[in-house]
Formats: C-alpha cells, sequence, structure tokens
DNA sequence: GAGTGGTCTAGACCACATC
DNA sequence: ATGTGGTCTAGACCACTCG
C-alpha cells in the first residue's frame, strides 16, 4: 500500500484506484466487501468507508446497499451535433430526437404552461422582466434511461393559438411551427457549462454520485434577427458529447 | 430541521443548503463552526463532518483546515468563444490567448517533445499508431490562477524545423507558423465531455472538491482536408462557458 | 493558546440483498 | 440467515490558522 501524502482513507482510494486502473478491477466488476478491506488494510469500517467515498465522488465506483461497490461501467456515449438542427432534419416532419444516436427517445413529464419570463430569458426574447412567456419542460429517455432536462420558452405573441402550447407539437416539433408561423429559426447560438447538479436534478435524471452535468442554454434566431425561443437542458454528462463545427 | 428521508447528516445538509439558498450565508460567508453546528444538531462531529461533505461533493462549500467552511464564491465565468480562432485574430500575430475574456495570461509549464501518438490522435492525424508525433504540453493561468490544461499533437511532417517545435513558437501562435507553411487551419471540430478530474488534474488546476472539468478536443482542418493539429484541452469548469454559433 | 477542520477507532444498529 | 453497505456515537489525536 503507497505511504504518501494523505490520510490513511486517501492511500487506501489511490491503493484501489491504482488496482482498477491495472485492469485487476474491470468495470461491472465488484470490489472486495468493506468487512474484507478493513482486514487486509488493518484500518476501521469507518476508514474504509471513506476511502470508497473518494472514489464514488470521483465517479468511478458506484455501491449498492447490501449488494456491493462496483466499478462503473462507462455508459455508451450519446453524441449530439448542431446538425440535429439542420433545416432538413425537422423540416421533413421527424422530431429532432431522430437526429440522436441510437436508441428509442421517449419524451415524458411535458408540462406546458405560461409564467414569468426569468431574467435572461425575458433579456434574450426581448420582452419585460416578469412578463409571461410560454414555457415548456419535459425530460427525455433513451432507451428508459433518462438523459436531458429541458425547459424552452416562447414569446406569446409568437406561440398564442398554435400547436406549441399543446403538449404534442405536432410533427417536425417546435421548429417546424415556428417556420410555419414565419419565424423560422435559421440560426442558434449555444452557451455550454458544467455543475454538479442539484438534488432534483441528480433525482431526475438519476445520477450516481460524482456525476457532473451538462447545462446548455440556446437561442433560435429568426433570418430577421428575433429571438424566437430560449432553451436550457441539463444533460447527464456521463452519457453525452457535445459536438461543434466551425470555419477559421 | 427537516425530517425528510436520508440520514441525518443529510437532513443537516438540506437544512444548510436551504439556509445558503436563503440568503443566510451568502458566498464567501464562513458557516458556523463544526463545534456550534454539533451543539446546534444534537449529533457527533463525525456526523458534522458528513453533512458538510455533502456540501463540498456538490461545489458549494469550500473548507480551509484551521479556518472554517465557506460557502464557496462564483469565480469570474470566463467565456470561450469559436471567434478566438478566426482567422484575422491569429493571422495579425496577436496570441489566441488575447482574444479571451479580460485578465493576463500566462502559458506556464510547457514541454514539447516527439512522443507516440495515441490511437485517437493517430487516427485524426493520419500517421500510423503508435508513430510519433510532436506534443506540446501547457498550462494557461489567468491572473496567476490556473484555468487550463492542454496538449498538441502536430504531424511530425509538417512541423519538422519549424518555430513549433520550440517552447515558443512565436508571434500568433502554431497556428500563424502552419500558415506560413501552407497548412492554414480553416474549419475546425470541438467535441465537449465533462467528468471529475482525475487527481493530477486537480492538483494541478487547484480544483476544490466538486468542481468537474470540460473536456474539449479540438481538430484543426486544412482547405484539402487534412487535419494538421489534434489538441486536447481541460479546462475548470467552474470557471468556462463555452460559446458556439451555427446555422439551421 | 484557543479554536478550527481533518482523521481515526471500536463498536453499535439499521436497511437491504441474496454475492 | 447471513453478509453487505449506510449511518451514528463518544472520544481521541493531529494539523493548521490566527477568526
Amino acid at each position: 500500500m503507497p505511504s504518501d501524502r494523505g490520510g490513511t482513507y486517501q492511500r487506501i482510494a489511490d491503493d484501489l484506484l491504482a488496482r482498477i486502473r491495472s485492469g485487476e478491477f474491470r468495470p461491472g466488476d465488484r470490489l472486495p466487501a468493506a468487512s474484507k478491506l478493513l482486514a487486509t488494510y488493518g484500518v476501521s469500517k469507518t476508514t474504509v468507508a471513506a476511502a470508497l467515498d473518494v472514489l464514488r465522488a470521483s465517479g468511478l465506483v458506484v455501491t449498492r446497499q447490501g449488494s456491493g461497490a462496483y466499478v462503473r461501467e462507462t455508459s455508451e456515449v450519446r453524441r449530439s451535433s448542431p446538425e440535429r438542427l439542420s433545416r432538413d432534419r425537422w423540416g421533413r416532419g421527424r422530431s429532432i430526437q431522430d437526429a440522436d444516436a441510437p436508441g428509442r427517445t421517449r419524451v415524458v413529464d411535458i408540462v406546458v404552461a405560461l409564467a414569468a419570463a426569468p431574467d435572461w430569458v425575458a433579456a434574450a426574447l426581448g420582452v419585460d422582466t416578469g412578463a409571461d412567456v410560454l414555457a415548456r419542460s419535459r425530460r427525455f429517455l433513451v432507451d428508459e434511461r433518462p438523459m436531458q432536462l429541458a425547459t424552452s420558452w416562447y414569446p406569446v405573441d409568437v406561440v398564442a393559438g398554435t400547436r406549441i402550447m399543446l403538449t404534442d407539437t405536432g410533427p417536425g416539433g417546435a421548429y417546424q411551427r415556428l417556420t410555419e408561423l414565419g419565424h423560422a429559426p435559421t440560426r442558434f447560438t449555444e452557451q455550454v457549462r458544467t455543475r454538479m447538479p442539484v438534488a432534483d436534478e441528480a433525482r431526475d435524471l438519476a445520477l450516481p454520485a460524482g456525476t457532473p452535468i451538462l447545462e446548455v442554454t440556446r437561442h433560435a434566431y429568426t433570418e430577421a434577427g428575433r429571438c424566437v425561443e430560449s432553451t436550457r437542458m441539463v444533460l447527464d454528462g456521463s452519457a453525452y458529447t457535445l459536438d461543434y463545427t466551425f470555419d477559421a
């Protein structure tokens, strides 16, 4: 066992990490039970638990009560490219979700309501702070695994009386409806950040400890330069890779 | 104190979180000492420590030994846009780093060496797996705060005998040199992921617990479609927002 | 020196899964 | 029924800062 800096629990964590890296424990494998580790390293149960906490916080190990501690399996990565928003994707009446990687996407927990616009939404959509806008929230499952939370906001004058105000926006989705209304989005901006999830997000996305999220904020602009949609997405950071392309 | 689900430490963490959210404790404020919390909640020191561990792992609290536990200050956000790579930026002999947000950028720990290409680099650059390529590693400080680690790889036949092989690539940086060599990058792809840092990254970026990183992989292509640079960057996730723009 | 966070023990009880 | 992880206690010692 290495005797570097840090407490005993840190050295045990480092040792276990090295054994995982070396291939002694592979993804999906169960680590030795705490009672074994306790004896192996000659420490108390609390110290072993602390070591496992380190590995959990770094997202490398998941624990299942009554079962064991397991090396986390690298989940299949889901790619997300701007091409999913290209006009010929949604122009044909296909769902934008079809553009993502394989897997059956299901949209659940759809909530559509008029609500006061958050500051940054009001600023983007060009409405007064606190003015009512249409908010569409929903949750995306891929093969029944929750992958993404999203809320989109629209100016009321744009979407009033359209299918965007209904739970089902119809073929092609909101972008197709906006196009039919003469507000076709032609340009998008996305801002990408990362952070640890809040408790609600961790629950809704079923995130194990040590899993950060990607927060993507997208704005859709018409040819005239008007912002007609503001969207904030929260993605399972262990599942997504975002692809972007641009010219010098 | 809420008496919801979960252990005592979880309820203490939830309570402290609520008090932070309510504004009772503001960013930079010191939380009550563990000895106070211990008395307030009527629990043992271990339980208080567990509650603080929850808040640390979520990046909301930082602790300083011998001093106290503090509500984490939201560090100034540093924006990073593709425009930093536009030709007129580096075409004028300015450093690409100048394109980022305010602050003095300093590049340290520059290491330039020939090394075996990792698989994904070899594939991108179109060389044999394990073949030697030029690797440039460095670390970026902004106002002396470490913000980013980066390694770039170049095909040997492109950069042999040029300043790209030196520590100082000269005015305009590597892209300007590539342009002079007839390999002007005209198109870039970036792949963005997030994950928790490994120990080395947490140390080199001075990341507090509960801080995820952004891993950005960029490829630079010439007009002819050849990839002449492959770069992997690791960014302090609490400091960066990535900006992208694209058309429908 | 007083106060703070960080670590560790030995043992206990609980909730959960069935290795 | 047994073994697993999860939680908690009361107390101890250490390392660090200086409120």
